[in-house]
DNA sequence: AGTACATTATATTAATTAGTATTATATTGA
DNA sequence: TCAATATAATACTAATTAATATAATGTACT
């Protein structure tokens, strides 16, 4: 046992940075990253995506699914088309903080 | 050329989303992550980092050598101690978040 | 109902590239 | 010579990604 104020012990700290590390490993890819800066803008439609991005459908299929399985987007049906939208608020603080320092302060 | 409205373009997009690609491939490893929480609470020699978080002192070493590389820590000697420090205001925007959202609200 | 087309997802494979731990050795300073 | 840190070399283990082909779901039309 740990007194309060060292904070977290190691294995909880271990257990954290793990937990952060998924975050890290799903953002670290050009298209991930990009396509989640163009759906934390507002809902998207893979269509949408691939027309903004030019990403081959299947890549971006497969990314997408990707942020699907980490727990990033989520998505709905309307008609033939699915939108997607951000579903993790830590993804998306990330996300803010990224486009602030690497693309300027967002409009 | 491209409508100032329209934000940046898919080129300036990529390049950007390159660059922070770059910056996350760093932070995604779990004992790279641990090192830059305790090096941005303040300078740290190796030993004290060493003895913080229980890493054997050549992967300590090797990974301090990635963050180095990776322009995200700075060094200073004093006689045999090697103190690091926080160099990219990147890195310790991002690693802010990342200890609100994943460790709590920092003390 | 049946056909065709649009949208999106999945499967498979190939190719490449990377990440990590370990052990041993080198460097620098006291 | 010892303590602190870095580098080198190796060995493993596996992760990423692109490409191609195919499947599934929905709509429209006849």
């Amino acid at each position: 046992m740990q007194s309060t104020t060292d904070g977290l012990d190691l294995n909880a700290m271990r257990a954290a940075a793990d937990r952060t590390c998924g975050l890290l490993k799903s953002l670290a890819n050009r298209d991930r990253l990009l396509l989640l800066c163009q759906i934390s803008q507002g809902e998207r439609c893979v269509s949408d995506l691939e027309t903004a991005l030019d990403i081959h459908q299947p890549t971006l299929s497969q990314q997408l699914g990707v942020l699907r399985d980490e727990g990033l987007v989520s998505t709905r049906r309307e008609g033939k088309w699915i939108y997607y939208s951000i579903a993790s608020k830590e993804a998306l603080a990330v996300i803010e903080v990224l486009y602030q320092q690497y693309c300027g302060t967002r409009p």
